[in-house]
DNA sequence: AACGCTAACCTAGCGGCGCTAGATTGTCTA
DNA sequence: TAGACAATCTAGCGCCGCTAGGTTAGCGTT
């Protein structure tokens, strides 16, 4: 039966490098060159294996990457967890910076594929966690959950409109200032 | 010679009816369902008469809704401007709500077809004009146009992410009222 | 040791996509 | 009325996501 085992543990691992050719290639190229017959050859495999894998197709590696990118989003927010507001905040953004592909596959695209399923996913809630942490000791008598998605919402529009080069290039880190300062101190 | 002036005018209204057609059918369907084939069906011409008209192609017909959708932004946020920054937000959310299929177009999608042309087109510092002239009178001692920057970040992070259901639907008035609090008043 | 079974895998192809070259039709001028 | 020119269409290219059906390889059984 070892033989088996070693058999699953292969395909276990291919599933992976699936996923992990998905995203090298997203974050070089764009998800539009993610297409299942480039992801194929990268794994050196045919296509139709892609599909024994991820019966969902191209969309469900692009949310198994998600999935994989809230994972990561959680633990750097952890890790920022002592730098407050502001350390969160720098936080969120660098990753939204370093991972951009990433971080399209988890809100810009495939909007509802993993969480509409059972309610919100563990990892979801873990990166959510991340935020209200440090939101929560300055809400003062504002509901600590409202303001927190507040915060967050403030954080990711500010990255996709920057990203669309909608704002002025500038006053980037004076940005992240002003939203740290009106949220990182008590409103009312 | 009057006759030459009516097919230039019954070519003007063609092109619109394409971007038309292209709007109705996103907001009906979705980008996605939004094909060159089916536009052309719309239409009743054939496929390369588009790419006559637009000779970027799709992108460029999504561009030229995007910049109907940034016009009539700034109309409705010309008409709020007298409900200050409560009736500004509230109208821009209303705007996005209404017309989800545009805002992406606007936002999301094609990202920077018509914007890294010549600088930034009359239409979108229209837009955020209307933004602006309600944010500039509560900025105190803060940078108007860096402030505006964030009020629409704001604003636009909570509407993709609550599109995306992200945030939980029973605190969508709850978090404009935050926005609001949080930018309508003197900060520092 | 040879068999048949099952799972893994691949080849080939479907319909549809954005886009375009070249033929065809229609319209105005001379 | 003949020719020039613009407008339009037919047909097809290469690519996409996805899948049906045939082929191969590894397994337990006799």
């Amino acid at each position: 039966m070892t033989q088996r085992q070693r058999r699953v543990r292969d395909r276990s691992e291919r599933g992976q490098r699936i996923v992990s050719a998905a995203r090298e290639l997203a974050e070089a190229e764009g998800w539009d060159a993610v297409t299942t017959r480039r992801l194929a050859a990268l794994i050196e495999y045919s296509q139709p294996v892609l599909y024994s894998h991820f019966p969902g197709g191209k969309d469900a590696i692009m949310a198994a990457a998600a999935l994989e990118g809230f994972a990561e989003l959680a633990e750097v927010l952890a890790s920022a967890r002592e730098g407050g507001v502001a350390g969160v905040a720098g936080a969120y953004v660098a990753f939204a910076e370093a991972k951009p592909a990433l971080y399209d596959a988890m809100f810009t695209l495939a909007s509802d594929l993993p969480f509409a399923q059972d309610d919100t996913p563990p990892v979801l809630q873990e990166a959510f966690a991340g935020l209200y942490a440090v939101v929560e000791p300055v809400a003062g008598r504002q509901a600590p959950g409202t303001l927190t998605e507040v915060f967050w919402g403030a954080l990711h529009g500010l990255i996709t409109l920057d990203r669309g080069r909608r704002l002025s290039p500038e006053n980037h880190a004076e940005r992240l200032a002003v939203v740290v300062a009106r949220f990182g101190a008590r409103g009312d």
